[in-house]
DNA sequence: CTACATCCTCTAGCGACTAGAGGTGCAAGG
DNA sequence: CCTTGCACCTCTAGTCGCTAGAGGATGTAG
């Protein structure tokens, strides 16, 4: 078996060195075990869990949620059920952002097409900010 | 000229009070005059300016960027050249965005589709998640 | 005059890293 | 064998945009 570095480890995961320390650090990943130098040594499975937290991260699941999610994983007898109860909030949660960042591209839009490159008077950017009661995004 | 307290200031902007005192430390809003007691007092055109640092904030604009848009607010006689390349570049950034978030809006609701409630060995959430290679998530 | 809300300053904490200092390990070339 | 130079180690502190809490002063209503 030979020994995966961490920079081989970031490499084939395509996580960051200082982040897999970090996850490490944080309990997200378990020590590996250590060369003579005291270098972490990493196994094929190291970098399936990098893998997936890094799947997970981009998928926008906080790192808590990743912790449950890898207690799954690594159990799989257990009922699905948690895991799908994560991935359905992180869709609702998906949703909502989507909605207000098409909101926001409106307000956005209108912005940039209402600015005549003239003086700031007569530019929307600054009016569209200044007065909150022009546009659509309103709040509690 | 009646005082406006902080409180009454968070009221009217819809800012909260430790943010305005937040936004004073990092100067984006100049520090007010003060009552005899030392609690700070401000006046109309302070509002106006939280007002537009929230609304530029809820449109996601960093507090750099909103740093120059207040400096551009506070000369309309300049050009409004900066200002529409910020608004723009923010522009990209959110179609960007929206178009991260659809994607994984797929991902996600393909997993919460194919997750039968059964156990974990057969719940598409983790599988995903694990396997990277079978969406459409690539990156660099 | 007393109760109580609101204000003050200050420091520390959040999430999820990222950057840097200061030092050690290791593989390859001379 | 020795040096070069990169990759590794630990540790602390910084990032962003707040938020929370301690511990104390002020302002207002009854």
């Amino acid at each position: 078996m030979k020994k995966i570095t961490i920079g081989e480890a970031s490499r084939q995961s395509g996580v960051k060195v200082p982040t897999i320390r970090y996850y490490e650090g944080i309990g997200l990943l378990s020590a590996p075990s250590r060369s003579e130098g005291n270098q972490r040594s990493y196994e094929p499975a190291d970098i399936s869990r990098l893998v997936f937290i890094r799947h997970a991260r981009e998928l926008g699941f906080e790192v808590d949620a990743i912790r449950t999610l890898l207690v799954l994983q690594d159990d799989p007898n257990q009922s699905c059920a948690s895991a799908d109860a994560i991935a359905k909030a992180r869709l609702i949660d998906v949703e909502q952002r989507i909605r207000s960042l098409m909101a926001l591209k409106v307000e956005l839009e209108a912005m940039v097409a209402g600015c005549g490159h003239g003086r700031v008077d007569q530019c929307r950017v600054i009016e569209v900010l200044a007065d909150h009661g022009q546009c659509a995004h309103n709040h509690h």
